[in-house]
RNA sequence: GCGGGAGUAGCUCAACUGGUUAGAGCGCCGCCCUGUCACGGCGGAGGUUGCGAGUUCAAGUCUCGUCUCUCGCGCCA
């Protein structure tokens, strides 16, 4: 078999020439004795001519071909002349075929392959046909030329790429583990890595200096439209290095990325404390394509009468307000949803007031009219404009605005398309109370430094101590995550301690880790990024299976293979493992 | 674990307040057609309305349960 050129390839200049193409029959179109087929294959299209003058056994042999059939045609290049289609890079030519081959038929397929997206479980049940469609292939491209290309721009950086294990040792803390059973050692388990962490910082300590490797981690939590159990991070460490070190490398990674996807970006990226994000967002992942900046309006409404704000401000919380430019316009309805989508945030609801263009008000009652000025004064109120406030602790409050924030952008079309927002978000707190276990936990990890400016206040005032950590945030979506790690084990420790770890249990999890920081540790930084979540923001799509080529459901299974499944009792025996009730008993229950 | 959406022909969908034999477009099959490219024309086949109960003279439609896919929340160090 030769195959001379992709069906993609071929141009006007190339008029007389003898090419063989191979690919499946996209669409086949008679005329009586003439047969037009497309053949495609993962580069494009070309437009094939089976005609009886021509050749009478190739168009014999065209007759039984049907979608999808995979063949091997060879002919002769010729112009279409003024029949040009201009929807295709190979519009203004078609190839005469002199012999056709059939490799395979196909039975036909169970949806269009040329059409909009069929539902989900048939796309997943059919991947493999799934796969042959335009946007998927281009997907798939393009993650394959970003991957090398970051490959080869982290390798002029100096970064080495060097593997970690997949078996590897579970680590309680954080996501649940996907745990992979011992033959050897019954009882005993691995874990498939959530990310690479330990190993990567052991890497520092065996003096790597800066490693990298695209890798699969894996989480074994509830899915989302942009979380997959197992994912690809582009995940980096460099030694003697501080936060700056690492976002220029964060950003020389994007700027790659991008360009590889024919985008041009400007760096540095801009900088926001997590404090700025949430009380200006309501978010740690702002969406920064557009304004509607949250505002603390307490001190313009504080004298207020009006009973929820007065309740809320006794209380030690605040009032959040946004302007919305042109926010009028919306029905009563409209703005009962948004109320809604606060709820949600365990907030009693938003207050709103309309400037309508008659120049009259929807006022809050109780708000007396230096409250009013004021109010007007600090949103920059003007007619047409609908101000949206919410009363409570400030977490919810921002939160529950920020919410509406996105439902407003969408509303009125505020998030231009094929633009990216890029921020650092900075400053995280190190840690957080957990109601539920009645103790500090890390909002990162545990390996994360403080703020070299709080370190006093650790174990005084936890909750208001500073991280060196950062997440890279685009159009909204965390794309990556990293900190400033710590390298003194006495550091380490102190932090183990607040914890609240006992000593058997660092000792269990992390001994090891802890054992090597003593070692000569230098100081190093990382970040991970995942080229999941990024690919999909450079292919304009809004869904994670769209990059990935065999992703699974939202409840973690691949229709196509069904896995999970039952394993053989052998396989169980040998593994000394009991199954003490399966997912049909649970249902039946 | 919680909340929303969807499930009707191979595919995408329609079927009003429960009421004739559940329809359309595409696809598929057959015939016709030498410049189509979403080709066109004529004809045809194709349905356990996800599954299981219930209400009713009558259920795609109402009720309950259940399964699957999906979106969001919790969760995701």
């Amino acid at each position: 078999m030769e195959r001379t050129h992709s069906c993609n390839a071929l141009r006007a200049a190339d008029c007389g020439k003898t090419v063989t193409l191979c690919g499946w029959v996209k669409r086949r179109r008679t005329l009586g004795n003439l047969i037009f087929v497309d053949i495609r294959d993962r580069e494009g299209i070309t437009q094939i001519v089976f005609d009886p003058a021509s050749c009478e056994a190739a168009h014999d042999a065209a007759r039984d071909i049907r979608s999808e059939y995979v063949i091997s045609v060879t002919g002769t290049v010729r112009s279409r002349g003024d029949q040009v289609n201009k929807d295709l890079p190979t519009g203004e030519i078609e190839v005469l075929a002199s012999s056709l081959k059939i490799f395979n038929s196909a039975e036909t397929p169970p949806f269009h392959l040329d059409n909009e997206d069929p539902t989900d479980d048939l796309r997943l049940r059919y991947r493999y046909l799934d796969l042959r469609r335009a946007h998927l292939q281009k997907a798939l491209g393009l993650r394959h030329k970003v991957a090398l290309a970051v490959r080869n721009r982290l390798d002029s950086l100096g970064f080495w790429e060097i593997e970690t294990p997949v078996l590897s040792k579970s680590t309680p803390e954080g996501a649940r583990d996907y745990l992979v059973p011992s033959r050897v050692h019954h009882g005993k388990f691995y874990a498939l890595p959530q990310s690479p962490q330990l190993l990567k910082q052991l890497l520092m300590v065996a003096g790597m200096d800066k490693y990298f490797q695209i890798t699969r981690c894996f989480r074994d939590e509830d899915l989302r439209a942009e979380r997959q159990p197992e994912f690809t991070q582009i995940d980096l460490e460099m030694s003697f290095a501080e936060k700056e070190d690492v976002f220029a490398v964060g950003e020389a990674i994007m700027k790659t990325a991008f360009e590889t996807a024919g985008y041009s970006i400007e760096t540095p990226f801009p900088h926001m404390t997590w404090q700025d994000a949430m009380d200006g967002y309501g978010s740690d992942k702002p969406d920064l394509r557009f304004g509607v900046v949250i505002q603390d309006v307490t001190k313009a409404v504080a004298a207020s009468e009006f009973a929820p704000f007065a309740a809320a401000l006794e209380k030690g919380g605040s009032v959040r307000c946004i302007n919305v430019k042109g926010g009028a316009s919306f029905p009563r309805r409209k703005l009962d949803e948004f109320s809604e989508i606060a709820k949600k945030e365990k907030v009693k609801g938003i207050f709103w007031a309309k400037y309508e263009e008659d120049g009259r008000k929807s006022p809050i009652k109780g708000l007396g009219d230096g409250e009013w000025a004021a109010l007007e004064k600090q949103m920059g109120a003007e007619k047409g404009d609908c101000l949206i406030m919410t009363a409570d602790a400030s977490i919810p409050a921002c939160k529950a605005l920020g919410m509406v924030r996105l439902a407003v952008g969408q509303e009125l079309k505020l998030v231009p398309e094929n633009t990216f927002a890029f921020t650092w978000i900075t400053d995280f707190p190190l840690f957080q109370f957990s109601e539920e276990e009645n103790r500090w936990v890390s909002e990162h990890h545990p390996f994360t430094s403080p703020n070299a400016l709080d370190i006093d206040i650790l174990e005084k005032d936890p909750g208001h101590v500073r991280s060196n950590s950062y997440d890279l945030v685009i159009n909204g979506y965390e794309v990556g995550s990293g900190s400033v790690r710590i390298h003194d084990p006495q550091l380490q420790d102190r932090i183990f301690r607040l914890l609240q770890l006992k000593p058997e249990q660092i000792e269990d999890r992390f001994g090891f880790f802890i054992n090597a920081l003593k070692y000569g540790a230098p100081p190093h930084a990382g970040v991970a990024f995942g080229l999941d979540r990024l690919t999909m923001l450079l292919t304009g799509r809004n869904n994670i299976r769209d990059v990935i080529a065999f992703p699974k459901t939202l409840k973690a299974t691949d229709l196509m293979s069904e896995a999970p499944s039952t394993v053989s009792p052998e396989q169980l025996d040998e593994l000394a493992i009991a199954v003490t009730r399966t997912e049909e008993e649970e249902n039946q229950e």
